[in-house]
DNA sequence: CGGATTTGACCAGCGC
DNA sequence: GCGCTGGTCAAATCCG
């Protein structure tokens, strides 16, 4: 049962049901404004080197500030300029997410671990593209789980503000440049922090005990899913499979078993390019999500491996500012614009928006309510005003 | 013995 | 220019 969960400690992990969940995940690209071009994410598209210096810099500033990047969804503010630029920068870039398996699973090592945030940050800048970076924050007692690549570690440094050394991990496949540091926050010992940087060109080596993983996903090597707007994706796997996984709720399509409940919650800041940052928290959103998106059944592993990079710059997801989040509350903070939070998730329908053109995922009986939103993220009124048939584009569900 | 890890040295960028 | 800091190198060491 390499694909199963079942066995993870619910002590660990907590119990949670992935049913009964009323918001809508749109994986589409807009800023919080609905007036706003959709923010294409794009791997080759323009972007201003300085721009990109500037929002690293504010990032930097942001994690200083918080080195739990997780958290920043509660009583923090993020630079204003970060927000400014970031809607500046709007439909500058597009993207796409490669999606890799990971490697085999330790489950004592899964049962120690906790996702706990994911910060994505790249750019479509050739230096940018060498410096794609996504952070990833889980709570762990090991510094070290096995993602299915290689690494070898090259170094070790005492970083300032952090007793805890910071591990340098390069990727030993021969010509993969894809390298990651691992340390643990200076603020929570349990806390792991691990940022990649870089993408793999090549697939998880075979070594490890992945085959099972690859056969049930149906893996296939990240290439060039592109701005379609679909989700075509290495894994071969369509995020539409979230509903699968939803309507099955425990046992995907695929035959694999997920448990739910994995961790507390999660949140995504993603900077892709210049043009978007998102923070999501998802008590369960991040083991259907990785999950369904054929990367991890266990999201501890997932979270930990090397092909992060990959998802974020092969995957056409983008700013899911459109998150329909009924009931859901957010601090009205700047630092929540562009945020969505989920407290739990229901079967999603697949559509493209007519305009935008980008794929989104809506509950079927969700019925979007402008009144539904009380952060700065506003509904998209625009896409309101469309059938369903007009909304959904025509495609499949 | 080969590969991985350790660890001090070195380098580059940045601010003062 | 100097010091600080983060990142990398590479020789020494460890380990299976």
């Amino acid at each position: 049962m390499p694909c199963s969960v079942n066995e993870m400690s619910d002590a660990t992990m907590g119990s949670r049901s992935c049913t009964n969940i009323d918001e809508e995940l749109t994986l589409s690209s807009r800023q919080g404004s609905e007036d706003k071009n959709a923010a294409e994410w794009s791997s080759d598209g323009p972007s201003s080197s300085s721009i990109v210096t500037e929002l690293s810099e504010t990032l930097s500033t942001v994690k200083e500030k918080q080195p739990d990047l997780l958290k920043l969804t509660d009583d923090q503010e993020i630079p204003s300029t970060l927000n400014k630029l970031i809607d500046e920068e709007d439909g500058a870039t597009q993207g796409t997410m490669s999606l890799e398996d990971d490697g085999g699973e330790d489950e004592t090592e899964s049962k120690r671990m906790k996702i706990g945030s994911l910060l994505i940050e790249t750019s479509s800048t050739s230096r940018a593209a060498h410096e794609q970076k996504v952070v990833v924050q889980t709570n762990s007692d090991v510094d070290i789980l096995d993602d299915g690549y290689r690494w070898r570690k090259y170094g070790q440094k005492v970083v300032k503000g952090n007793p805890n050394p910071r591990s340098y991990y390069k990727c030993t496949n021969p010509g993969c440049s894809v390298r990651k540091h691992v340390e643990r926050a200076s603020h929570d010992l349990k806390s792991v922090i691990t940022t990649y940087e870089g993408k793999h060109n090549h697939e998880v080596p075979v070594t490890r005990n992945n085959s099972q993983i690859n056969s049930c996903f149906n893996m296939q090597p990240a290439s060039n899913a592109q701005n379609s707007g679909t989700l075509a994706g290495p894994a071969n796997l369509s995020i539409a499979d979230l509903r699968a996984f939803q309507q099955t709720e425990k046992r995907s399509e695929f035959g694999c078993d997920f448990k739910s409940g994995y961790t507390d919650s999660i949140i995504i800041n993603q900077l892709a390019g210049t043009s978007f940052c998102y923070d999501m928290k998802a008590p369960t959103l991040q083991q259907m999500h990785w999950a369904s998106f054929g990367l991890e059944i266990n999201p501890m592993e997932a979270f930990h491996a090397s092909s992060i990079p990959n998802i974020v710059q092969d995957y056409p997801v983008s700013t899911p500012t459109e998150l329909y989040r009924p009931n859901i509350s957010l601090p009205s903070n700047e630092l929540n614009q562009g945020s969505f939070i989920l407290s739990e998730l229901q079967p999603f329908l697949r559509h493209r928006h007519p305009r935008e053109g980008t794929l989104r995922y809506r509950h079927p009986k969700q019925e979007v309510n402008n009144e539904n939103y009380n952060s700065p993220i506003s509904a998209p009124s625009d896409s309101l005003a469309f059938t369903d048939e007009q909304y959904f584009g025509g495609l499949p569900l």
